[in-house]
DNA sequence: GGAGTGGTGGGAGATAGTGGTAAAACAGGT
DNA sequence: ACCTGTTTTACCACTATCTCCCACCACTCC
């Protein structure tokens, strides 16, 4: 299980740490793709089998789902994790995520999200003003 | 049953004294994430592992759902008890509920809360303003 | 008072994150 | 085909932080 954020830094070579907590779970090749929200996705090789099993299930006579197919795998590219834990951000995806140099690295689930720091900041402060909506949830899942 | 209010410091290098009444109940390991009302909540391995389980029942898809599993989820990590009973308060969690030195550890059901002084304080004086109305309900639930 | 327990503090070694350099691959032009 | 200039890849090096261990102080209970 993937948790945690960590705020790492992107060099001017594109690469970028994963951090320690992580590098077990990933494995040594993962997977980076377009996520949702303005973010990457990096999911270990594995987990990235199982993703596109199931969206080759989804019907393809549909728009949206021909749409999110490319969105999502179009977007994707297997890097490899260097000897001191880093990948490579391809120019493409760096851009589509607004990445600077300050970078948030998410644990969510099975997957890393990769957040530029400001707009995950500001993302963060949306969900946090949201507090019923987050009581509720945990309500629901019986925490409280 | 963690019950019982202890404060306790929070020292240069964010290690974290938990007190010695709730060791047993929460083993060597624990999950903090972050919690509800500017606290952190801490669960015992156990407790953490049946809440991920009810989370990943919840619809993935929904942008409510992300906001709570990213909220929940990358505010979480997972911590190990040194010898003498700390644990290690990472700075991004730290600096969500806003602890500076002096900090409340409250026992709460099956969960641990960790709060600044101040803000549990404050947040006690609300309550406590507010007891007639809380009496109200309790009646209501028959507990009074 | 002595022993035990619980909370706090500090120091040495290990590790993670980051930056740089050298070698290798690549592309373009002549 | 060869040389040249650029981009990519692999390797090495530094430093701040984290971990682990030990020592200290306060308080309680025999």
């Amino acid at each position: 299980m993937l948790i945690g954020e960590y705020t790492h830094s992107l060099d001017p070579k594109k690469r970028l740490s994963l951090p320690s907590k992580f590098r077990n779970e990933l494995g040594k090749k993962v997977v980076v793709t377009r996520g949702l929200d303005n973010c990457l996705f990096v999911y270990p090789l594995k987990e990235w089998q199982r993703i596109t099993e199931k969206i080759s299930e989804l019907p393809l006579g549909q728009a949206d789902t021909r749409g999110f197919n490319r969105f999502f795998l179009s977007g994707a590219v297997e890097v490899d994790i260097d000897s001191v834990g880093r990948i490579l951000v391809p120019d493409f995806l760096k851009e589509f995520a607004g990445l600077e140099t300050k970078v948030v690295l998410a644990g969510v689930h099975s997957r890393v999200e990769i957040w530029d720091e400001v707009v995950w900041i500001e993302y963060k402060k949306r969900i946090e003003k949201n507090a019923d909506a987050l009581a509720e949830k945990l309500g629901e899942i019986g925490i409280l």
